[in-house]
Formats: structure tokens, C-alpha cells, sequence
DNA sequence: TGTACATCAGTGAACGCGCGTTCACTGATGTAC
DNA sequence: TGTACATCAGTGAACGCGCGTTCACTGATGTAC
């Protein structure tokens, strides 16, 4: 699938210049040097090219997020907490439109498909485990109960992050999407410009704000 | 200026059923049954038109936040932080479109001018003020300090958080725009879907993220 | 009270543009006998 | 080795569409003398 590989390609690359809504099979096409109508022969219509871009920024992500989590030894929790919250920022920064494109506002008129969800859950899960696995090591001191943490999880969420037998602990769960939203509000706030002269170091500030996150959580970051 | 709102009004509903690129300045002509040449009377062109709802998305937000923070009494800071908090996510889920306008991805070849952005910053002060008053009050337990926080801050933020002569605490200051990130980040998360399936109750978790956030800046909200 | 003129909100046709998608087709490549 | 045929990636013209913006204009309203 070498063509179809060219023409996601072309797209990412026009995604980064013009935005997901701009992005048109025409130009798509111009820059490979076909014609419009041969994309067809690749993609039934514009928005299964867009699903794909869509998947491929999701794996994209996960990929740059695992391989930066398995530079980690297993047993520095927080190392591997900073080390893959860090990726997330910086695959973000390098891929700006793909980022907006999963994480920003909606496509009008698009709805994702069912792989795009389970594409989207990579990096989640893996923060799950590490906070699992500091659990289990006793490296987390979970903060007191603020309310009624199990009512608020569907059961999908609480058996996808009960790996085996063991249900987790609501609370940590709960507490893991609030943190989980503040990864993903901070790295937001940066590319949409909400931080635009109010900080001096993009970086050292997320640095910082992901060790917030991690008191969330209940684990402790060295600074 | 009844027409020029009765422009805006009509874009504003144009925007909450096909979304911000989607908004055609001729549509909008169409619904106010004039010539779409009539609207250049009003607005030179449809990006002074994006514009004028940007800063009236601003502004229909900072006000929410205001009249719900003007009902608390002064001196109940938790109550002031909560209130303030859930006028913002109330105002974003009635106005989802207006809410992804102005905190979602940026519009390509959009971009803002200084107006929209003073616009912007209403919300963040007023949330400012109430930990201020906090910290007066000794309701406030800063936790310990994480770093440098003050070489983080721009000279510009440091000022606008720092009301008379009396410098603001860097490190309170630097919780207060993570605890915003949180805050805009679980309103994003509900909006765009990204909690979608994995809670039951997305009011309810808010306000838990709420509290969190307040535990961020050292603010202790009893559940 | 009546007439000449200025103002100005709104019209409608036109410009040039790019879009997604369809469709009958071409022409090279591979396969079967 | 040679011929007939099937496959299939890619073509190019056409469809109908909506867009932002310009421009010469109309026609009602208000003002000055």
C-alpha cells in the first residue's frame, strides 16, 4: 500500500499547514500529481481520510509516549510518570495539527468510528499502569476520599483499568482521568495560545504542572 | 447597531449547528433575508465577524462567572471557588460552540486581536481574586514549593495577579494557572467527548475535579 | 409649502474560486491457452 | 512463442454547489433653502 501510504502523507503535511477543516482531497491529489479521482480508487471519500489521519495521529502518540516509557526502569514510578507525561507534551509540540486534530474542537459534521476510540485509549492505559504498579509498590499515598468515587465510573472504565481478577481502587481511578485532564488541559493551553505571554518557559512549566498532576494521584515527584 | 445584532445573533446560532469554519457570511445573510453584500455594511469581512463573537463568547462566559460568584458572600472562598468553577462549565454546556470558538483549536487563518484577548482574561482573574482573598484570610495552605516558580512567570502575569503594591506569592500564582488548565481541560474533556463512556455523571465528576483543582492552590473544599 | 439635493441602507448581478464526487474512458500489465 | 482477454490504477471532463468580495445601482428618508 504504497500510494495510500503517499497520500496520508500528503495530508499530514496539509493538515499542518491549513487545518483539519481546510484539509481537501483536491490538494491532496495536486501534490501527489494525480488526478482528483484517483484518490477514490484509495480512499471512498474524504472522511475516511480524515479517520485514518486520525488513528495514525492516535498511534503516533502512543508510540511516542511507549518508547518513551520503556526507556524507564520498572520500578522509578515517577520517573516513568514524568518521562511519558513529557512525551505527550513533546510529540505534541512537534505535531501540532495532528494534536489539535484528536484533542481540539471537534470536526463539524464527522463523527470517529469505533477504531479511532480504541486507538485513543493507548497512552491512558498506560498511565494507569504505571499508577497501578506504584500502587502495588506502595510508592502512591492515595489522598482522602472526597466523595462517592465508584458511583461516578461506568463499569467499562473500572474493568479497563482492573487488570486480572483485582478491581481497582475507584478513587485512584477517579482521580487518574482528573489528571489525566489536566495533562492534556496543559498541553491544550500551550498550543491554542491560552499561555501566550504568561509564561517564560513552556517546558519547565509543564514540567511543573505534570508534577502537580502527579500529587493528584497521590505520587510524590522530586524537583 | 439593532442590525449588527441581528447579525451576530444569527451567526452565533449558525455557529452552534455547523461550527466555526463552517460559518459563511452568506448563510448568515440568507437567515436575515438580505443580499449577503448587505451584511458588508456592518462588517468589512467575515473575519471582523469571527471576531466580534469571539469577544462576545468573552464575554457571555466572563459574565456567567460573575453573577454566579456575585451571589456568594465574600468571606465563604470554598463556596466563591466552587460557584465560580460551575458557572464555567454551565455557560460552556449551553454554549458548546461558542466554548470550542474560543478554547478549542485555533481557526486556521484566524487570528485574534488584542481586544479578544483582554476579553480572555476575565474569567482567569476573577478566579485570581477569590484565592487572593484566600490567602488573606488564611483559608489558603499553600503546599510546599515545587521549584522556581517565579523566573517561570512573565513580568506581565506577575502584575496582573498582583492587585496594589503587594507582590502575589509566584508559587500560588503558578498552582492558579495549572488548577485553570485543569479547570478548561475537564470542561474540554466533557465537550469534546473524551469522557465519553467513562462516566456516569459528568456533573458530578466536574465538581469533583473541582475540588481537586482547589486542592491544587492549597484551597480545601469539604464534599 | 414646495423643490432640489445629499445621505445611506440595501440590492442583485457578477467575478473567480475551490470543493466532493461521479463516470465513461484509457492503457499498461499480467494471465491463460 | 504468440495471441486473446481480464484486471485495474489512473485520467480528465463534467455535475452542482457554496463561498467571499466587489460594484454600479436603487429608492426611501432626511435636510436646506
Amino acid at each position: 500500500m504504497e500510494i495510500t501510504r503517499q497520500i496520508t502523507d500528503a495530508a499530514r503535511r496539509q493538515l499542518a499547514s491549513e487545518g483539519a477543516s481546510a484539509l481537501s482531497l483536491r490538494a491532496v491529489a495536486r501534490e501527489l500529481g494525480m488526478a482528483s479521482s484517483a484518490v477514490y480508487r484509495y480512499f471512498p471519500s474524504r472522511n475516511d481520510l480524515l479517520t485514518a489521519l486520525i488513528i495514525e495521529a492516535y498511534a503516533g502518540l502512543g508510540e511516542a509516549a511507549e518508547r518513551a516509557h520503556s526507556r524507564i526502569p520498572r520500578a522509578d514510578v515517577a520517573d516513568r510518570w514524568m518521562a511519558t507525561t513529557r512525551a505527550v507534551r513533546r510529540w505534541a509540540v512537534a505535531h501540532p495539527h495532528e494534536y489539535a486534530l484528536v484533542y481540539g474542537s471537534p470536526v463539524p459534521g464527522y463523527r470517529a468510528p469505533q477504531d479511532a476510540v480504541a486507538a485513543a485509549t493507548r497512552v491512558v492505559l498506560l498511565l494507569a499502569g504505571i499508577l497501578l504498579d506504584g500502587a502495588a509498590a506502595g510508592a502512591l499515598q492515595p489522598p482522602r476520599c472526597l466523595g462517592a468515587a465508584k458511583e461516578l465510573l461506568t463499569p467499562d472504565t473500572m474493568a479497563a483499568a482492573s487488570p486480572g481478577q483485582a478491581a481497582a481502587n475507584p478513587e485512584l481511578i477517579l482521580r487518574s482521568l482528573t489528571a489525566w485532564s489536566l495533562i492534556f488541559g496543559s498541553v491544550s493551553f500551550e498550543l491554542f495560545g491560552h499561555l501566550h505571554n504568561a509564561v517564560t518557559d513552556y517546558e519547565r512549566y509543564y514540567d511543573n504542572a505534570m508534577a502537580i498532576a502527579a500529587e493528584i494521584v497521590g505520587l510524590r515527584i522530586e524537583s
